[in-house]
DNA sequence: TTAACAATTAAACAAACGTTTAATTTAAAC
DNA sequence: GTTTAAATTAAACGTTTGTTTAATTGTTAA
């Protein structure tokens, strides 16, 4: 994992604040020296480019999601727990991480900067993984139902809060939400549990 | 509805598409010029600008899909297979407008040009009175659990669908998927019963 | 103190951008 | 055939873009 010093934080973080808001191709390193409040050269001084300047931010951030991921998965809950605890840290982590998911989003669907991706790859990997092997475990203890697609679950989870977040507008009119804390809020209870239940009625038998 | 002439049409889809692939601040007018082979004076001659003719795009697409809508919930189905119906329309309208949805989905998310998107959110309030409809007519006759939140089951319907298509590169590897049609076919197979399957858990009584 | 290197700056660079101009061609109407 | 308006063009416009240069300041070590 590469280091970088305050200065070189002060860039990436103002990069990726504005990169979430106005798109990648929408910022200019002027206006990121200038929230930064460093001189516009020494974004290539410093990473040699815009465009690798975004690959170090998005390597920065998934090596963090990587060490978050390892501390899960240690405690001694049956598979219905553990699956409602990685729903918890989903959540939490796209809220953690809006400004990241926000400029991946992009760039995954866009074919002009074809960047490696192999460390954010590595992550859904890793957290498929875990995650099928919690669902076969409550499968073979003849909790959990065994004619569903297991790889289709976490696009429902994540796909739910994102496509929330992506709609805020709409959906604070359709709810009657006025405050950012009554936002987070509504994302913390209401569809959180929304999610769950969703998903356990997909995985448990009803008795 | 404004119409347009052929040469128009040929720039609005040169323009979506590349607006889907590149972004609209990674596209050049030049480059929509060029693939609607037309001089590139001719979008500020006829759509005054490129934010402009975004928006003629956008304006043109939405109002496509409000006059879809409109020939749905007519027959008579029970409000399971209407149900099932809305979700085969979500997904198919989806993958017919994926361009646009792409582009909708970064300019929703950006804060850069707020355009008024009016008419794009005339067709999900629609969409969501419609649904809402449907729920409570199976609440109703006691078909339906009560105990769900019905705003947040369209968010787990497209959610599903578009997290699964942004991450295609990801899924093709993890799923074995080697070609476009094998691609199409997961989704029209696999992916749409999922999403059937895990909104029917959700809604119905078992047995 | 001086040498060496890192950090920082203002200025300049060519290239690409969206848009406009002014001239020309095409089409339609009379 | 002439007139009138629409369609189309190449060229130029002034900005803004990402990047580099060359000079200066700051810091560290001998």
């Amino acid at each position: 994992m590469t280091e970088y010093n305050e200065k070189q934080l002060d860039i990436l973080m103002a990069a990726e604040s504005l990169f979430a808001s106005e798109g990648f191709d929408g910022t200019s390193i002027r206006s990121i020296a200038k929230a930064a409040k460093v001189n516009i050269a020494m974004i290539s001084y410093y990473f040699g480019s815009k465009e690798k300047m975004l690959e170090a931010l998005i390597l920065h951030r998934t090596s963090d999601m990587k060490m978050q991921l390892d501390n899960i998965f240690k405690e001694d809950l049956t598979p219905l727990e553990k699956v409602e605890r990685l729903i918890d840290l989903y959540i939490s982590r796209i809220n953690k991480n809006k400004c990241m998911y926000q400029i991946l989003h992009f760039e995954l669907s866009t074919k002009k900067r074809l960047m490696d991706m192999k460390s954010y790859a590595e992550v859904k990997q890793q957290n498929m993984a875990a995650f099928r092997k919690i669902i076969q475990e409550g499968q073979e203890s003849g909790l959990f139902k065994t004619n569903i697609n297991i790889e289709l679950i976490p696009p429902t989870i994540m796909g739910t809060l994102v496509h929330f977040q992506m709609n805020r507008p709409f959906f604070e009119a359709e709810l009657g939400i006025k405050t950012d804390e009554a936002y987070e809020n509504y994302i913390k209870n209401e569809l959180t549990s929304h999610i769950k239940q969703t998903i356990k009625a997909l995985l448990v038998h009803e008795n």
